[in-house]
DNA sequence: GTGAAAGCGCTAACAC
DNA sequence: GTGTTAGCGCTTTCAC
């Protein structure tokens, strides 16, 4: 049913009456081999169904055109976005993805996912799992990484290039919003605040609230887990702590699904009673009902732009290993901006 | 900034003052070596942070531990599941994964895919992606795949394995549901026909009906494209050629949120005026407006489903190889089934 | 234009 | 217990 064996290129030389050096020329396209050599030596190969091991050729070459990948919340529309703009962007640079999901973010062990990809022989490493509690304070202690890192969706740090969407503008815009359509008790429902991106959004909807004058009190505020079932009881919290409330912002679309649920069961009606925003703009966000303002990120070109990053410090750093000189790679840090998307629940 | 070069197995049995092979035997934590012995070579690789390369070995022993995952539409909710799931068994067996993901599964050309992985010496290869048009057909024909495959959510045909659910089920069940609970003009949104899974889900609708002693005619089914703006469009033209529908099944939960959305532009009631069944289960679907009944399937247990089977494929394939018998490898298919989840939409 | 020899980093099979 | 030799599949000198 399989294949037994498969062809090396020592058979495919002794096939082809040449020498294996022979072999590899055709297969690298040499210019130095006569006209007919070639074609020979092809039949050959397609007859052996012959692959040239891509493990041997790292082994010699020393690079394997392949990266690391750390995700997780795959359970996501945003990541799985980045995960797909990661992939597109490698395979478009050459390059391979070696995937590894955290599926516990908050107490896997890192060091294992690290040296795992290392020991692969990796030629840099995309970190695209969410900064939470400081689960990555010991990777900035690793003493020398071996390869290149990217962060993705982190705090930018001297040192390290992080690749991120502006989230703090983010919650700015929202709160912003609201406040321009005349809305004084804007409440929050966060993101677990374990979660980078959720403080920072956090901070930019207190910076906007304190340019109007405002002060954020802390029972307008509720922290959720991202769940739309967490958004929709972080409304009848609010609904009970801040009676007063015209307008909540959501720190991901998914609660604020939960709170146009929440809102609608107890006959609040949005836009009218209550402003609904969120975050994101997942596909169902237009068709929420009401249709759902909120704050779109461009999760795949996030994943394309860290991978760009990636693929630059991977090539400085093997021209600096070409040349013998150290590689004195600039950590520069990306930062995408988010976009206002403005919808009936907020009108 | 970044560690000039790796140290090797050399370097480290230089420094310890032993040969390669014993540093190998210590790496390997085999039994003859001298108590002490470890504990020289331990500490000089913790100064070195020496990483025994994975690409040496899997050249010499001939198993990389890796397997190749190619997916696709990481876009929705069940592929993104599934991906995690089948990382997750992966990592649980102790494989890690490179991922090709298809951006264009309709026109993507396979063979470069395939050979790709196949260069990297993957042991095994799960294939996610949507079965679309006949784009399967030319892997049934490729001679002697050169490792075990298992497609997911696939045509089961004889002689690969193929593990899925009952998608045929899934459709039955909507349909049968809708029918118990009065409703005889029940309208169909498939997904694109050109997606195996679309086109059971219409299979088992049909056969529900058909046990019910209805027939189905075309003007009660629409084709989507999974999205929810596609979900509305098909409302609105069922609406015209299909006016007396008081049901209908959408082929996923985005597709039946945009119905939702449309009939409550039109203000059509859901349920009292129209039923609505879904199918996934999205976390969203239990806080749409009204929440949405649905027919559940377990994607992320699909994958690790998957990447079982493969486990158990490999194993035989590499004792096959160990005895030098012809790996006759039974090709079972696996079948999950879904689950009707009754929410107010259809009551 | 082509082949022979050497070696990438590691381990399997033998010696000692 | 430990070292030596050989070789995984390929590419890179450097002869010819």
């Amino acid at each position: 049913m399989y294949a037994t064996q498969r062809a090396t290129i020592k058979q495919v030389a002794l096939e082809a009456g040449v020498s294996t050096q022979t072999v590899s020329r055709v297969l690298n396209s040499r210019p130095d081999v006569s006209p007919e050599t070639p074609l020979r030596v092809q039949r050959v190969i397609e007859r052996l169904a012959y692959q040239p091991s891509a493990v041997a050729r790292s082994l010699i070459r020393k690079r394997t055109h392949t990266i690391g990948v750390v995700g997780a919340g795959l359970e996501y529309f945003g990541p799985s976005r980045t995960l797909a703009g990661i992939e597109r962007q490698a395979a478009d640079l050459g390059f391979s993805v070696l995937l590894t999901l955290l599926h516990e973010p908050e107490t896997d062990d890192l060091r294992p996912v690290l040296s795992d990809m290392l020991s692969h022989q990796v030629e840099g490493i995309i970190w695209a799992a969410p900064e939470i509690a400081d689960n990555r304070s010991w990777i900035d202690k690793v003493e020398q990484p071996a390869v290149p890192i990217v962060f993705l969706t982190m705090e930018p740090r001297s040192g390290s290039t992080v690749v991120s969407i502006d989230n703090r503008e983010g919650g700015r815009l929202a709160a912003q919003h609201l406040l321009a359509h005349g809305r004084m008790h804007i409440a929050l429902v966060t993101g677990p605040l374990t979660w980078w991106e959720a403080r920072e959004r956090q901070l930019g909807w207190e910076e906007a609230l304190n340019g109007a004058g405002l002060t954020a009190k802390p029972r307008q505020i509720v922290e959720g887990n991202w769940s739309p079932e967490s958004g929709a009881l972080a409304f009848t919290r609010l609904q009970a702590q801040f009676p007063e409330m015209d307008a909540v912002f959501a720190s991901n679309d998914q609660m604020a699904q939960g709170i146009l649920h929440a809102a609608w069961k107890d006959n609040v009606r949005v836009p009218q009673d209550l402003a609904v925003v969120g975050f994101d703009d997942i596909p169902e966000a237009s068709y929420s009902i009401p249709p759902l303002t909120t704050i779109r990120q461009e999760t795949n070109e996030l994943g394309r732009a860290a991978v760009r990053a990636l693929g630059q410090l991977i090539a400085t750093w093997h021209e600096a290993r070409k040349t013998q000189t150290d590689p004195a790679i600039a950590a520069q840090s990306v930062k995408l901006e988010p976009r206002l998307v403005v919808r009936s629940s907020s009108l």
